[in-house]
DNA sequence: AAGTACGAAATCGTATACGAAGCGTAGGAG
DNA sequence: CTCCTACGCTTCGTATACGATTTCGTACTT
């Protein structure tokens, strides 16, 4: 037998508790502003809060949790200025990846994103929001996945992680950008294809999670003011 | 009065820790693959291990020291392929930040940045890299910091400190470059003052970092093969 | 002479313990 | 009735202690 113990998922319990916690707040367990009692994850898991303290560390550097001297670590919410910067810059290194990657899929992948892709229009009636936005994660990921430089990719994952927490809201408070963020897939899927220059993928790609920002915005003014 | 101690740097002693063991990587007192012993910075420091344990935590989720689980943390060098893969996404991150940044330079930023410049021309004549490092990162500092998107900014000064541990290298290796480096700042300097479009100053903006990646690529395959 | 096995030293990983700082609540004074 | 103060509870911050793992040196075997 290799283990003692038939589970041990990970070697350290630091490690452990960092990849719970970083879970449990991506998939939505501990949702923004929960307040993360050191004592409290330590007991679940069994450990001591030592391990627990380094993990929030390094969540805290990622920008996934807030964390203040004598108070303690929350979930970061994203209030609509973060978002608004988190997406901005998503779309620009989402876009450098895009371009990057781009040269290096094969056939495959193209069938494979447009599949994707297909089913997100079948998704449109009887709208899901959720299972849109994690359909419209699976494509870009096939399109920026297979970008060689693992700094940027890095930095697409956390912005990803980072929006991951507010879960389909986008789709689910402008749901009409559904429709063309469809459309804008196919283009783009045309011009990876037509191997087009690397300069007009970075820049369609970037466009289009911007044109979802500024959805946002417009629909977040728009209801502002009624 | 104030403080029963009279000089209490910050909050906590993790805090301190954090900042002590960054400035010292910054400002190269430990160069990459320099041992960082826990033990050891917590005597020099005069606390236990564990506030030194979270400060190397965050400082491994920023990418300037790696840490390997029973073995212990280092400073994170820059092999090339490292050095590549940095300065490529500075290039995107840095383009970006000049770009949203340029629009709210005022005059006496560009004065600024100007004199700078001039002092690296003046600097090419018996020619210090290290001097004129300092001052090619005092030069694009002023025409990034304004970048109203702080993920953004944090992106470049990440980028920037990642480099930091090179010190010098990059002109050191390639003295030719700074000539055209001081140039391209003027040509950029003009873009800005003729409030150019945000594409082209981003675009200009990296190219020029590319520039100068490409320099050192060209130096060192031709290094390679001598 | 080279390779291997054993053992000691160094270093990391985590638990436990105790002190310090915030936060809420209850009680009294104005 | 309201505001201020004092107490206690919760939670964080750090030190210390001990077990676990790796590394390196040395001696022994082939």
């Amino acid at each position: 037998m290799a283990e003692t113990v038939p589970a041990a998922p990970a070697g350290s319990k630091s490690e452990q508790a960092y990849a719970l916690i970083k879970a449990r707040i991506v998939e939505g367990t501990y949702s923004p502003g929960h307040r993360l009692v050191l004592a409290r994850i330590a007991g679940d898991l069994g450990v001591s809060v030592v391990p627990i303290r380094e993990a929030i560390r390094r969540l805290e550097a990622e920008g996934l949790v807030t964390f203040e001297r004598n108070i303690g670590a929350t979930v970061a919410g994203i209030d609509p200025t973060e978002y608004l910067y988190t997406m901005q810059t998503l779309s620009i290194v989402e876009g450098a990846a895009t371009a990057l990657s781009s040269p290096l899929l094969g056939a495959a992948d193209i069938t494979r994103a447009r599949g994707v892709n297909e089913e997100m229009r079948t998704c449109l009636k009887d709208f899901d929001p959720v299972r849109f936005t994690r359909l419209n994660q699976e494509f870009h990921s096939v399109l920026f996945e297979r970008c060689p430089n693992p700094h940027i990719l890095d930095l697409v994952h956390r912005g990803w992680n980072r929006l991951a927490s507010l879960r389909s809201s986008t789709f689910r408070f402008v749901p009409g950008r559904a429709t063309e963020s469809v459309d804008e897939h196919e283009a783009l899927l045309r011009l990876i294809e037509s191997q087009a220059g690397a300069d007009a993928i970075e820049k369609a790609a970037r466009l289009h999670r911007s044109a979802t920002l500024d959805a946002y915005l417009a629909q977040s003014s728009a209801a502002d003011s009624s």
